[in-house]
DNA sequence: TTCCCGTCCT
DNA sequence: AGGACGGGAA
């Protein structure tokens, strides 16, 4: 799948892996997951965390959960309640489902171990292309290509790759390309170079070529705007919805919660009832609505109390929390999982997405004011 | 407001 | 091939 182009290119830049390797050895970021002792279970929870996730954020997290689960065995044994509680607020919940998913297959088939061979890794639910040659290559060193958007930037502006990465042809192109770089002694030694040097160096919109031990053999560097690769698809326009969620109060000051069905967004959390506004539904609507089909409940929906802002993917969503009060009938989950009461301070400690933590912090804090 | 990013499902 | 799935930084 390589071009002729390619190979000789190829030719030039591999007498300069050398210079790639010394950079990174001098100017790798020291990250909790790039101690000497990383088992190859951290080398994949790191990795799982690390996807779609910026360095920064995940890192406290990492920290967090290697803690409270530091073997495949614990985070077998924990409920995934927990499971989540300790990913609220990374996002992408399904990864946390998968991780523990995967933990107790781990148990049931590798006796707790994490297997060293791509094929055997792709078969646990969460782990990709990316996944299996990162744990492969990092933990194992098995000599595994990986091409994360950090190398596939790298590649690309080294061989004045045209195609649209997300396009088959240019996947494989890009795949065969990180496959004859990686050096069988060595592997995730380079692999992590190549990624670190994308997210050092050759950045998405500022690339130092300067610094940069490749630029010698890069077709980018040698342009007026070396950013024109990778080449991108149009992005999607936003796209602005509403939705509403009713916070209906006990006289004891508790609320109820609901706990979503372990798919789709925000599956598997905590939040108070909540459906997303039809086209030309007031917010009010929307709320008594969520009430009658989550739960079941009747009730009269009063003052607005807040309005919580979230962008997810290229949605563009507005929460409305509005005060429910008099029920009629028993609450029982008709579209959630599980419901229950808590106060605002008590939900807190629930697994929650980052919107409705949000929304019940200031619930809490309005019942606070209140005394 | 825009940009960035792996896996799974269809 | 394309859409669903979040959250943080620029």
């Amino acid at each position: 799948m390589m071009l002729s182009e390619d190979t000789e290119r190829l030719s030039r830049l591999v007498p300069l892996l050398p210079k790639l390797w010394d950079w990174y050895r001098a100017n790798a970021r020291a990250l909790p997951w790039r101690e000497p002792s990383t088992s190859p279970y951290a080398v994949w929870v790191s990795e799982i965390m690390l996807q779609q996730t910026q360095v920064a954020t995940a890192a406290p997290f990492y920290e967090r959960w290697m803690e409270r689960f530091p073997t495949v065995r614990d985070l077998a044994s924990a409920p995934l309640e927990e499971v989540l509680r300790y990913w609220a607020g990374l996002g992408y919940y399904a990864r946390a489902r998968n991780l523990h998913r995967a933990a107790k297959d781990l148990l049931a088939s590798y006796e707790g171990e994490l297997p060293s061979d791509v094929k055997a890794l792709l078969r646990l639910p969460g782990i990709g292309r990316y996944t299996a040659g990162a744990i492969a290559s990092l933990a194992y060193g098995i000599p595994a290509a990986v091409v994360d958007a950090n190398v596939e930037r790298v590649l690309c502006r080294i061989f004045g790759v045209d195609g649209i990465p997300s396009q088959a042809a240019t996947a494989r192109r890009l795949a065969a390309l990180a496959e004859a770089l990686v050096p069988p002694d060595a592997p995730g030694l380079h692999n992590q170079a190549m990624m670190e040097l994308g997210a050092l160096v050759c950045s998405p919109s500022d690339p130092a070529c300067g610094r940069c031990p490749l630029s010698d053999a890069c077709h980018a560097a040698r342009t007026e705007s070396p950013t024109d690769w990778p080449r991108r698809r149009a992005a999607k326009r936003q796209v602005r919805t509403a939705h509403a969620s009713a916070a209906l109060f006990r006289s004891d000051g508790s609320v109820l919660l609901v706990r979503r069905a372990p798919h789709g967004l925000w599956g598997g959390m905590w939040e108070l009832p909540r459906r997303e506004c039809a086209a030309g539904e007031a917010p009010v609507q929307t709320a008594e609505r969520a009430l009658r089909e989550v739960v079941g409940l009747r009730a009269t929906i009063g003052a607005e109390l807040h309005t919580v802002r979230h962008a997810v993917m290229h949605y563009a969503i507005t929460l409305h929390v509005l005060r429910a009060s008099e029920p009629e009938g028993d609450a029982s989950p008709l579209d959630c999982v599980a419901l229950r009461w808590a106060t605002p301070r008590q939900a807190l400690e629930l697994p929650l997405a980052s919107p409705q933590r949000q929304a019940l912090e200031r619930l809490a804090a309005m019942q606070h004011l209140a005394g």
